[in-house]
DNA sequence: TGTACATCAGTGAACGCGCGTTCACTGATGTAC
DNA sequence: TGTACATCAGTGAACGCGCGTTCACTGATGTAC
């Protein structure tokens, strides 16, 4: 290797850099035949064909995986909503909106144990890393508050007020502080609008999880009562 | 034991049935410290000073255990709920619903392994029976369903027209139609009201499961949210 | 260009662990006569 | 009331399993000179 600064990678780090990629897609398919308690080290390095020890110059332990298939979660889910949201006609908050939960829940559908290790029972002697997961965890409900804080500042819709708003202490994230910045000045974010937000993303979510996990009655049309609920959830994020 | 139909229970049928309820006791006190994913038959054993081959006794294995406590979950659910929900005015649909609502969360911060094991992640590789859980699992949706109908047959406030109600395929359940049975005609349930009930049950299950798996930011007040998110849920079911 | 050394990916054996479930058994409780 | 038999709760040993993690090792890739 020159010392120049685009050393070409030798073939020690294209290596690394596949395994390391391998071994993400075999942990995700894991995870969705297995659930996150059945995650072991020894089974991904078994499809890895390795021997497990030899994960461990990879990943310090179990609960790094973990940590990894997290991360790897929220983005793949904020990357097809955020794409998705995109393409909806800007000025249209509604659209957006309807965009954003259909999104959400397709996504839900097409990755059920991902879904679960982010938004379900958290594995049990296992805590997540904060400074790893809350920024990419906070990218959807972010993109959620910010569309109803647009209808806000555009004064076309009022929030329904629900009481007791106003005494919530509630906080913007950081995210959304700078997603907005330049257009709506996040400290002047009513908390009416922050809080409808993050109710909508709970009945959302709610609605996502009850579908998923199972605890709908057997008779109803999934499709259908997570449309219902979106519904709502739009009524409590625009009036 | 002679053949009279009242014969006081021997020895066996007490110590049997003390060491039953041990069981439960002890499953349940093992679920709150290992979540359902840790709960493992030899611990058990073990607590209740057994050789684990002496719970084959009990229990067919580790899976009839597990129905047992799901079924205990919602049963003690159930009880907390309605027992709080007859003390409010009957005759007042909003403080039933409040009354409803801080019931189901109190439960819940009570009992978070418990409720995890019923809302949250199903436990991988185990399927519970339908025979047995449904019933209990309905007894809360139905009694948030039955305020609503209530207030729609009383014709005091008509739930908000969110579109799309009338197109939802939903199906009251057997319990709604045993508890409204000369009040409220199942049938005659409108689908506005069982679509509202449910969304409703849906926010607020999502709104306990959020804070209890610890989905929210870090700074904000989980009981003030949660009577947010209520506030809206009974929104949604009122108008 | 060639050689000596350093880095690092992966091996293979081993550690100690807890798990669910089976089986033949003992000894106490219950039952029929 | 007493005896012979049946039921049943709990024992103890054993089965085969998969787990996370450690360690000293080999052999290939990279680096300095």
């Amino acid at each position: 290797m020159t010392v120049s600064a685009s050393a070409a990678p030798g073939v020690r780090a294209l290596r690394r850099a596949a395994v390391e990629a391998e071994l993400l897609e075999v942990g995700r398919r894991h995870l969705a035949e297995h659930g996150a308690a059945g995650l072991s080290i020894r089974a991904v390095a078994r499809d890895l064909g390795m021997v497990p020890s030899a994960l461990f110059r990879y990943v310090s332990g179990r609960d790094e995986l973990l940590t990894r298939l997290i991360v790897a979660a929220y983005t793949s889910l904020g990357d097809a909503v955020v794409a998705a949201h995109a393409s909806a006609p800007p000025d249209d908050p509604r659209a957006r909106f309807w965009t954003l939960a259909q999104a959400l829940r397709a996504w839900a559908l097409a990755h059920p144990h991902e879904w679960a290790l982010v938004f379900g029972t958290p594995v049990p002697q296992y805590e997540a890393p904060g400074e790893q997961t809350t920024e990419p965890a906070t990218v959807v409900p972010a993109l959620l508050v910010g569309i109803g804080a647009d209808v806000y500042a555009a004064g076309e819709a009022s929030p329904p007020p629900f009481p007791g708003a106003d005494e919530l202490a509630l906080h913007a994230t950081e995210h959304l502080r700078g997603r907005d910045a330049g257009r709506v000045n996040p400290d002047a974010l009513p908390p009416v609008a922050l809080a409808n937000g993050i109710t909508a993303w709970t009945l959302l979510v709610g609605a996502v999880s009850s579908e998923l996990f199972g605890h709908q009655g057997p008779n109803h049309d999934p499709a259908q009562l997570f449309d219902y609920a979106a519904r709502c959830a739009e009524a409590i994020l625009f009036g």
